[in-house]
DNA sequence: TTGACATATTCCTTATTAGGAATATATTTG
DNA sequence: CAAATATATTCCTAATAAGGAATATGTCAA
């Protein structure tokens, strides 16, 4: 089996460095075809277009045909979630965890003993 | 030619729903064995072992060996990158960027004008 | 030492993916 | 209509990845 994240999943299209690439090409707000986006890039125009066709999927990105071109445009709200997932753990680097340390490894201790002993692990207090 | 990312690259760390949940399970701060996250988790041990070294190499986790056990704990600082890129767009979700709207399509309408034109796309201002 | 246990690693299969080349499909313009 | 342009799609190849089974490695306890 291969990576089970479905591709839809805003986690899997910001994985990809090209994708990240294009959504700062995007990332002043306006619209851009994709004429522009590779203008901007390193790879070629099917590979743009698939990066766009991974990010439309994911919600990341939305587009508009105009004439002959199709606008893309940044879709900012579909990254708060991954915004949301993370922001979790920012109180751990702006505050220092050092005194957490020892008394997380005496409960991490006391969780194998039980372990040991055959019990199932109980709920952390 | 596959994933451009290079492994250790955090946001392909994240990208995986299990390595997610693995530091769900972690991010109290307290330290598990390889056994405990198992426990936690629906996937067999060798696949946790292999998230956990994914993770690790990433620096999402470190390890040390305590007896029998390797106790994994997270890396926070580590998911900051993260963090900081993503921080740059809750600008946008936190405020209406309806008036950006018209103002983007102008702009990019101007640039196509110039790109059908021949002429080479300009800074923007 | 032997046996039990914890973890990592190897092997295998299946599935996904990146990107280029070539091509298809619109759309505009003359 | 024909030519040019913009974009998407298909086909191909090479690489990567996930997870299970089996196995190797290390550590503890009797």
């Amino acid at each position: 089996m291969t990576r089970t994240a479905h591709p839809t999943d805003v986690f899997n299209a910001i994985a990809e460095p090209r994708r990240r690439e294009v959504i700062t090409v995007l990332s002043d707000g306006q619209e851009y075809a994709v004429n522009e986006i590779v203008l901007r890039m390193k790879v070629g125009q099917p590979a743009v277009s698939k990066h766009l066709g991974a990010l439309r999927k994911a919600g990341v990105v939305t587009v508009v045909k105009r004439g002959q071109h199709r606008m893309y445009r940044l879709n900012p709200a579909s990254l708060k979630s991954v915004y949301d997932w993370v922001k979790v753990y920012e109180w751990y680097w702006t505050h220092q965890l050092g005194q957490i340390k020892e008394r997380a490894e005496r409960k991490a201790l006391e969780r194998l003993i039980r372990l040991d002993d055959g019990s199932k692990p109980t709920k952390e207090e």
